[in-house]
Parts: structure tokens; C-alpha cells; sequence
DNA sequence: TAGTTACTGGTGT
DNA sequence: CACACCAGT
């Protein structure tokens, strides 16, 4: 639920840019035969010609839209060109969109704070470059103004945005009589124009932006005037973007808080909130969720862009609907397989690329149970201790599934011999890995997360946790993991120490190379060598 | 029997 | 903390 965060103290300068069409511009770059042509992607194509996952503009014209298969695109535009989406292990495979929204985060990152907002978006708070601009170079002080910079869109300024509007814009931009958060906000536009520029120069990619006070108002703005351009918002139009904004157009009130308040408070645009005082809001909402409603119904959000380049946790996932859904351990265990190995390939890049390493392990379900009269039922997430390695990160998956499966069941296991009748099918699987955290890096040391003796003796170097074969310290302490491998897991001990115990035996599994290992962990053929166990222990 | 999939991030308990 | 549930793309 939306929480209501004081407004800070000044006016921030903050920028919200989104990728148009991120994936279609993926393989239109890497297939640029397709640029200009009617595009969508798809994902398989066996059922209906695949689910339409991105469309270009070209085909949008055309009227097809993201909620459509291949095969209705097809219909409303015989000529639309669909490209798949990568396949690996048998599932979709999203990596070369990830990597390209790396090379455009890595761009949008040179100018201020910077904060991966998903795939194809970013936060920007721009606030410290754009006071700085305005104490060097202001806007009004320049004779020319980048022609990029001129087709930007401002709210409130003038009826219409077509004609003579770049003279206006300038105007507006160079205004010398402008307040302090018009002129903050104009130097803005020109940084976030300049930024847009190096991206397509850079990644051959178009973005779209929202330049205004808050992150809320920038990302309504970044969605006014797409592809390719940019928007911002005056203070001084923010009451009149609002008045008349359906509520749904917002952030957190697409579900149910805002069908909630239609139906409940018959309030349809952000305007209607007004009406209602922060105490009704309250009482109706809760605390939180009421003040942060009386908030944004007045364009106010202290949100802040946290400085957070890279993602928080890793998932993979495979949906098996209606016939396909699976009805045997076997076929379920094949697909954990598989997604761990994705799983466990992007845990290492990740590992390699930006030192972190993730501590937990969460295995997610959905299934059917057909016994019961009512079939659907929850099929509970279970999580563990994350130990690096494909195998190892496949054999606590297995055994996460099968720990859910006897609480879907309820403990009345039906046996599942061969391919027969078993009384549930699971319809989706997903392993994710998360709480990950930076590991040894020069200054950002790792010490400040293993606050634990050091056992080595050894005062530079450190392990990760989960890299090391440490025996408990004591026999069992309370077993949170009873049913998986009991002694290989996690035990709480007094004095937040928690000690990890990790088997050596298939170190080589681990799908890292040599050189990369011994670069991180250069103590660890000492450790090997030595004594076979050792130990390592971090604070929580 | 979910045919908008495969991810992400966030909050509440 | 583990887990449920919401929301967005």
C-alpha cells in the first residue's frame, strides 16, 4: 500500500524516462531491416501465434494492441512483421532486454541520481545539475537553444502545442522573469533533452521523458507525448493536469484502492479527491494509505529516487496453463531444473559483473488442487538459504517445492506412480533469488557486512558467506529447514551470529570461471588446501 | 480449472 | 524473518 513521505525541504528537479516500446526497439536494432515496418514481439507462437509482449508504433497504428495474440495482430495488420523472444531452456529468455536497459541506465547515470525503476525505466533526480546550471550557464543567458530541446512539450503553456510552439518554448525556457522552480525546471529540460540524445546516439534507442517536482508527476508527464519526446510540469499547471485526471491514470490507483474509491467515495478523477479531508481519508483508508491520498490529490509526493543502478533480485519463471499445466514430480522437477539453471547463470553474471551475491531463495507456485470440490487453492512460496551452484540451487528448489507440496496436500499425499491422476497440477513455477549484497569491492568493503571473528586470520580478504564450507558451531540449533537437508542449512545462534554450513564437495560446480574465482576469492584454495572446513560468520 | 507472460518492486503481518 | 498480496510493464 502507498505510503505518505514528507515532502522535502526544496524543489527537486526530477525525471522519469521510459524506453519506448523498449523490446520492439530491441530487435529492430539488432534486425534493422525491421526499422519503420509494423512490428510487434511475441512470446512461442504455438497457441494463437504467441502473446504480443511489445508493439512498435508503426503497428499501433494499425490498431494492435499488447492484450492481443499473433494471430488476432495478424488480422487488423496482415503485413505486421513478429519477432520471438529469445528461447533458452525452453522459456522465454528476457537477457538481451536486460542488457540493453544496462547500456541505457549506464548513459541516464552520468547526470545525477539514478534509480533503475524496471526493465525500461529509470528515475533521475536532476536537482544538484540543474542548480548548477543555473548558477553557470542559465537558460536565459544562451542565444540558441538545442533544436532538440525546443520540441519539448510544457504543460499549461498555451492551448495548443503545434504551430509556432518552439518559439514558445523558447520563450518559456529562457525567460528571465520566470520563478525559481520555472527556471530549476527549464534547466532540467535541458539537461534530460541533452541525456536523450546520448542515448540515441549511443544505443540507437528512443526514450520518451516526464521533467517535473516530484517522481508522480514526472511519470504521468514521461507518458503524455510518446515515442520520443519529453514532457515537463510547471507548478503552476499541476492543479489543472490533475482536476480532470481519471484516477486510474495514476500510479497505485489502477487496482483495487482506486475501483475502491470509485465505488465507495464515487471519486473518478484525481480532482474528485479534494473534496475529501485528510481525517476522511483516513478513516476510510488507514493512516498511511489516507494522508498519501490527500497528498497526491494536490500534486504532492517526497518521494525520493533512490540511487539504485542495478536490480534487487534475479527470477525466473514458466507459466504452464490450462492443458499444459503439469501433473507430474517429474515433469515439475524438469522445469525447476531448467529455471534454476537460468536462475543460477544470472546469479554468477551478477556475481562477475557487479560483485553481489543474493542470500535468499524463494521457490513460487501456482496450482490446482482437483480433489478438493473447489479447486483452486494457494500453493505457498517457501524460501531457504541461498548456496551458489547450479546443483546445489536445483537440489534446494526441488526440495522447497516438494516441502510446499505437502502443505498444498495437506499432508494427504495421493500417490502420483507414472503418469497417472495425482490431484494437483501446477500451472506456473518461478525460483527468484534476493537479498543481494555487494561483496568486497575496494571500498565498499566487505567487512562492513561480515561483522563476525575473522577466522582466517587473514585481514584483507573475506568470503562470501555462501562460498565457504563452515561447520556449525553448534550441533542443531532450532531446524527452521527440517524437511530439506538438515544438517546443510541455516541455524540461528544467540548474538544475531549466524553460522553457515556449506559442502565443498562440488566447489567445481559452480559455473564461475577460474580466473574470476580466484580474482574474488583468492583465499579460497588457502581454505581448501588447509583444512577442508572453515568458517566464516556475518551479523544479519 | 489463469491462455497477459515473465518478470520486478513494495507493503503488511 | 517468511510469507501473502498488491501493483506495474
Amino acid at each position: 500500500m502507498p505510503v505518505a513521505r514528507p515532502d522535502s525541504s526544496g524543489a527537486r528537479i526530477i525525471a522519469h524516462v521510459d524506453l519506448d516500446c523498449f523490446y520492439v526497439q530491441v530487435e529492430q536494432r539488432k534486425q534493422p531491416k525491421l526499422r519503420g515496418l509494423p512490428t510487434a514481439v511475441v512470446q512461442y507462437n504455438e497457441w494463437k501465434g504467441g502473446g504480443l509482449i511489445a508493439v512498435g508504433y508503426e503497428a499501433r497504428n494499425y490498431g494492435v494492441k499488447r492484450s492481443m495474440r499473433g494471430d488476432e495482430a495478424k488480422e487488423v495488420c496482415p503485413q505486421i512483421e513478429l519477432v520471438q523472444v529469445p528461447v533458452a531452456r525452453g522459456k522465454a529468455d528476457l537477457s538481451s532486454y536486460r542488457n540493453a536497459g544496462s547500456e541505457v541506465v549506464s548513459i541516464l547515470a552520468r547526470k545525477g541520481r539514478c534509480e533503475r525503476a524496471s526493465i525500461d525505466e529509470v528515475y533521475l533526480d536532476l536537482t544538484d545539475a540543474a542548480e548548477a546550471m543555473l548558477a553557470q550557464t542559465p537558460p536565459e543567458s544562451l542565444d540558441e537553444v538545442d533544436e532538440e530541446a525546443l520540441k519539448s512539450h510544457i504543460l499549461g503553456l498555451e492551448s495548443k502545442d503545434g504551430n509556432d510552439s518552439k518559439a514558445t518554448v523558447k520563450e518559456w525556457l529562457c525567460r528571465c522573469d520566470a520563478d525559481h522552480r520555472d527556471k530549476l525546471l527549464a534547466c532540467g529540460v535541458l539537461i534530460v533533452t541533452e541525456l536523450r540524445m546520448q542515448v540515441l546516439k549511443e544505443t540507437e534507442f528512443t526514450c520518451s521523458a516526464g521533467i517535473a517536482h516530484n517522481k508522480m508527476l514526472a511519470k504521468l508527464a514521461s507518458g503524455m507525448n510518446k515515442p520520443a519526446q519529453q514532457t515537463t510540469v510547471p507548478f503552476s499547471s499541476v492543479k489543472g493536469l490533475l482536476d480532470s485526471l481519471p484516477i486510474k491514470k495514476m500510479k497505485q490507483l489502477g487496482g483495487k484502492l482506486g475501483t475502491s474509491l470509485q465505488n465507495e467515495l464515487g471519486v473518478t478523477t484525481v480532482g474528485d479527491l479534494l473534496k475529501f479531508s485528510e481525517d476522511k481519508l483516513q478513516e476510510r483508508y488507514g493512516f498511511n494509505t489516507g494522508t498519501w491520498l490527500w497528498n497526491i490529490a494536490r500534486g504532492i509526493s517526497g518521494e525520493e529516487v533512490q540511487a539504485r543502478l542495478l536490480p534487487k533480485s534475479h527470477g525466473s519463471g514458466k507459466s504452464f496453463p490450462g492443458p499444459r499445466a503439469l501433473k507430474t514430480v517429474a515433469s515439475v522437477q524438469h522445469w525447476l531444473n531448467q529455471l534454476c539453471e537460468e536462475l543460477s547463470e544470472r546469479l554468477c553474471s551478477d556475481l562477475e559483473q557487479n560483485k553481489r551475491i543474493a542470500h535468499t531463495l524463494t521457490l513460487h507456485a501456482s496450482a490446482f488442487k482437483s480433489s478438493d470440490s473447489d479447486s483452486r487453492k494457494k500453493f505457498p512460496s517457501k524460501s531457504c538459504p541461498l548456496r551458489y551452484g547450479t546443483a546445489k540451487i536445483q537440489e534446494d528448489t526441488f526440495n522447497l517445492f516438494q516441502a510446499g507440496l505437502r502443505e498444498f496436500l495437506g499432508s494427504f499425499g495421493v500417490k502420483t506412480q507414472g503418469s497417472h491422476y495425482s490431484g494437483w497440477r501446477i500451472t506456473a513455477l518461478s525460483v527468484s533469488a534476493s537479498k543481494i549484497v555487494p561483496v568486497l569491492s575496494g571500498t565498499c568493503s566487505i567487512t562492513k557486512y561480515f561483522n563476525g571473528p575473522d577466522k582466517f586470520g587473514s585481514t584483507s580478504e573475506q568470503l562470501p558467506d555462501n562460498f565457504i564450507d563452515a561447520a556449525p558451531l553448534s550441533p542443531s540449533g532450532s531446524e527452521s529447514y527440517s524437511t530439506l537437508n538438515s544438517t546443510e542449512l541455516q541455524n540461528e545462534l544467540p548474538g544475531e551470529q549466524v553460522w553457515i554450513e556449506h559442502s565443498m564437495a562440488d566447489l567445481g560446480q559452480l559455473e564461475m570461471k577460474a580466473n574470476t574465482w580466484n580474482r574474488l576469492d583468492p583465499s579460497c584454495s588457502i581454505s581448501k588446501q588447509t583444512s577442508g572446513r572453515s568458517m566464516v560468520s556475518f551479523r544479519n
